[in-house]
RNA sequence: GGCAUCGUGGCCGAGUGGCUAGGCUCAGCUCUGCAAAAGCUGCUACAGCGGUUCGAAUCCGCUCGAUGCCUCCA
């Protein structure tokens, strides 16, 4: 295939921007992974899987993509004063674990619930308490480059000392003075010189259990610090794509950047990429309001706003009908529109195999598949691409009622795509539970029921024909009278 | 209060300065013993008010409304 120009919507200069990466054909990722204290919600897993829609897409492509997506298992300060708590400790003296017991309990959740998504593992999964020499690393140099100051054992990042050599606030739209001009004077006694000052290293209160030795205190590194450690460490001083939930934007990603150009005098990254928030009730899901919706409560059922359980490939067909960058708000009629949509997409795919082939095409697969490229090289667009996507069932129904053509060649050109699409950058999955042994016995069985069916109504005793397709149907089996006879589909 | 984003048909959601996605719902039709399922066809919207323009839902301004960030957060 020809290639074409991927556009990528970059945070940094609100403007879609061609990609090129700094290597051919090899591009370096890094997203934002989950604080891992508690069990992840729907909302979280929708940056992940819009980046899943990235890595898979490019790699499709033919990139080489090394992927980076860590695990903060360091938790933070709740508040930014002193006597905030960090929420793994907190979990931890709730649950009464060790705060390493609270960290692997989510981390495998996590794991699980991105498996049960189809989402791809990253290349490298790295952890922050895995990196605490790196991290002391960085805040040495940052010192050294005199962007950052000692005081009672913490290191906080000297904003204003930055702000007047680079852009404090470039990438959030903020302008330092503003910052200053509106701050909240609630602040207790501070080590910081200013309020925009943020931690590097803070000192650890006796309580504390999560520690680690440094130059300056027994403590534990600041937030923003991991993700500028680790993203460097594996993919250099300067990478191609940054990627991570909105509302990490300011003031995450803000100091991340900081930090990368005063250790380094190099803008870390080319491209930053903000997936939007999924909304419950027009409200951001978020674990601290309790509005929000777990992922197996998805699969079971098991929540009032939920008429009916929905499988991980509907949950997730549903947020792909959504561009990433728009607020998608969750309501169960829209995931009960999207799982009809999806089952009328895949029952199309399944009849691909059915189709007869002519000398010649009617219809334009090629122009067809183009758009499918286009939609997704157009800022990874997978509502548009989606919608292509029915085209082809469009396309399929025709075929089957003969009102179109199509050559073999056309014909394994629409498959091929359907399939690429569908299952390598969209990641969905066939829907096909049982297992094929049990399906067979199962099929065997209602086989039967239909030839008895058939025979009753061709003996016009319809109520018998009525009591047997009635009867299945109770039992969420639903026969289906078509011109080439009955089939059935499950429930 | 500051910064930012958004407001699209019954619902969910794309997109564009003129050719006006897609899904679901609904209606009609085809098929059928009846029904369901499936398929086909139809339903022309862009918060309000001004302005720019030959032409705006798309650009600008104002008003109203919603959301996000400014504190841990995907």
């Amino acid at each position: 295939m020809k290639p074409q120009d991927l556009y990528i919507y970059n945070s940094l200069t609100k403007n879609k921007e061609k990609f090129t990466p700094i290597h051919e054909g090899a591009v370096g990722m890094y997203v934002c992974g989950p604080t891992v204290y508690s069990n992840v919600h729907l909302g979280n897993c929708r940056t992940f899987l819009s980046f899943d829609l990235v890595f898979r897409y490019l790699s499709h492509l033919g990139y080489k993509v090394r992927y980076v997506r860590n695990i903060t298992d360091a938790g933070h300060l709740e508040n930014d004063g002193e006597s905030g708590e960090d929420p793994i400790l907190k979990k931890a003296r709730l649950e009464q674990l060790e705060p390493m017991e609270v960290v692997q309990k989510y981390t495998v959740d996590f794991h699980t619930t991105m498996a049960k998504f189809n989402a791809l593992p990253p290349s490298i999964e790295p952890t922050a308490t895995g990196h605490i020499i790196e991290q002391i690393h960085i805040v040495e140099k940052i010192i050294e480059e005199g962007f950052a100051y000692e005081k009672n054992g913490s290191v906080y990042f000297d904003v204003l000392k930055f702000n007047e050599t680079n852009n404090y606030g470039k990438l959030s739209g903020r302008k330092l003075e503003d910052m200053i001009a509106n701050t909240r004077e609630l602040s207790a006694q501070t080590d910081k010189k200013n309020p925009q000052d943020f931690a590097l290293w803070k000192k650890a209160e006796p309580q504390h259990i999560m520690r680690w030795p440094s130059p300056w205190s027994e403590g534990f590194p600041g937030w923003h610090l991991e993700c500028t450690a680790m993203s460097t460490k594996y993919l250099g001083n300067n990478f191609d794509i940054h990627g991570g939930g909105m509302d990490l934007k300011f003031p995450h990603h803000e100091c991340e950047i900081a930090q990368a150009e005063a250790c380094n005098h190099i803008s870390p990254v080319n491209y930053w990429m903000h997936a939007n928030m999924l909304t419950l009730n027009g409200k951001k899901m978020s674990k601290s309001t309790g509005n929000y919706i777990l992922p197996n409560e998805m699969f079971t059922g098991e929540n009032d706003i939920l008429s009916k359980p929905f499988t991980p490939t509907v949950t997730k067909f549903f947020m792909y009908q959504a561009h990433y960058r728009s607020i998608l708000d969750f309501s169960s009629d829209a995931l009960e529109a999207s799982e009809k949509g999806f089952n009328r997409l895949m029952d199309a795919y399944r009849m691909l195999d059915s189709i007869a082939t002519l000398e010649k095409s009617s219809i334009d697969i090629e122009s067809w598949r183009k758009a499918c490229y286009d939609a997704m090289n157009d800022d990874f667009n997978s509502p548009i691409l989606i919608a292509n996507l029915f085209e082809a069932v469009k396309f399929v129904n025709s075929l089957k009622e003969e009102k179109e053509t199509i050559s073999a060649k056309d014909l394994e050109l629409l498959k091929q795509t359907m399939d690429n699409f569908l299952f390598d950058v969209l990641g969905l999955q066939n829907n096909d539970t049982e297992t094929s042994q049990d399906a067979e016995k199962l099929s065997a069985a209602v086989e039967l029921l239909i030839q008895l069916r058939n025979q009753a109504r061709a003996n016009k005793d319809f109520a018998m024909s009525d009591k047997i397709r009635d009867e299945l149907a109770s039992k969420g089996i639903q026969l289906n009278d078509g011109k080439d006879g009955t089939t059935f589909s499950l429930n």
